[in-house]
DNA sequence: CTCACAACTTGACACTGGCTAGATTGCCCG
DNA sequence: CGGGCAATCTAGCCAGTGTCAAGTTGTGAG
């Protein structure tokens, strides 16, 4: 008989064409509803359409799949920091990003879960922390009289902290429905007021 | 015949005592160990050497483990924010409670592992909000100039990111050997420079 | 003293998930 | 056009977990 290939509407070829993406995804969807603790290659080869054995061909298992997850997202918050114009703005595309990319914020740090030696996830954190420490390099030394050192881990520190806090819904009362990057440029520019420093000098 | 009850050097009586205690200890080391997501009843009820059945007596499930230490977790904070002389103190603090009870830490910023609804966790969480609440207070107001919602938000995302980045290993090379509550004492006082915006003008 | 209840045990069941082995399909390169 | 390789499927094993249903033991109240 010919193969039954009347699954779904639509076509349904042999080769996914992208599983390994659309496995990603997947994953991702979960991960952003109930967390990774909730997730299993057998639900995402479900949701995929595809045989229960099918995703390990892409993510060797599961950890291998969470490590492509953080990899992922390093890569993409090393892209959008790059571009930060200074470091407010890091701050804020950082926020952003964490709202955007909720499931990756959230798998890419959680290190238990993932296969740290790694290669592309070591090289993608790397590539991330450089476009950091470059957002942080943007303050003119000593604009705020402090050491750079410091300022990385002060800004790092209340940017993560603010979209941690954000995913996890501690803020909906002082944030409110205001925009939280919004709030959080308030924040930042209340604490790293370089102006008014200079300024008010 | 007797009873076997040769089963370790020490005396294993039926009832164990303080069985909840010995559940929750064991929860927290393999939490801090490997993270929540590696925790099952059966694997705590080997640990604390009782039958694999026995921790659901106390815990009704996993879910009810986790919310109990995530209360548990609120009430410490709470209290040791509550004893907090001013804000960098309770920010100190607060570093220092992620780092003594990384476990509990952990719990209780991952929503979708609680119960939300639980009572005992509900109130312990609106006791440690209050405590925080309170060391913000303790700025005098219009001191920084800045409004006490927004610096309540600007604290407890500093501490809280700091807190996180450090459990995850992501500042061990910036704050290196030196102690990890100086570091953050360091950058606090480098944003909340009360005393110096005071001075300065 | 006894009786009821709480703490714990034992055993079994149903389920899920990861992992492996071997067949099958289809794309691409020569 | 033919062969080889990567992607995918089917099938099954095994380990682990939560949960239920009875039993057993200790404890404390009346």
């Amino acid at each position: 008989m010919p193969p039954a290939q009347s699954r779904n509407s639509a076509e349904r070829p042999y080769h996914h064409g992208d599983l390994r993406r659309a496995v990603l995804t997947a994953a991702l969807d979960v991960i952003a509803a109930d967390g990774p603790s909730g997730l299993s290659l057998r639900d995402l080869a479900r949701r995929a359409g595809v045989s229960h054995a099918a995703p390990a061909h892409h993510f060797k298992d599961r950890t291998g799949l969470l490590t492509a997850i953080a990899a992922e997202g390093f890569g993409l918050l090393a892209a959008t920091l790059t571009e930060a114009s200074d470091l407010k703005d890091a701050g804020v595309r950082y926020v952003r990003f964490a709202r955007e990319h909720p499931a990756h914020f959230q798998v890419m740090f959680s290190p238990q879960l993932l296969r740290a030696e790694d290669l592309e996830l070591t090289t993608a954190r790397v590539l991330a922390g450089d476009a950091l420490r470059g957002a942080v390099a943007t303050v003119r030394p000593g604009e705020l009289g402090l050491d750079p050192r410091l300022a990385g881990v002060a800004a790092w520190s209340l940017a993560h902290g603010f979209a941690t806090l954000l995913l996890g819904h501690n803020l909906d009362g002082p944030v409110g429905n205001r925009d939280p990057e919004e709030v959080f440029g308030a924040v930042a520019t209340m604490l790293f007021r370089a102006d008014a420093s200079v300024k008010d000098a």
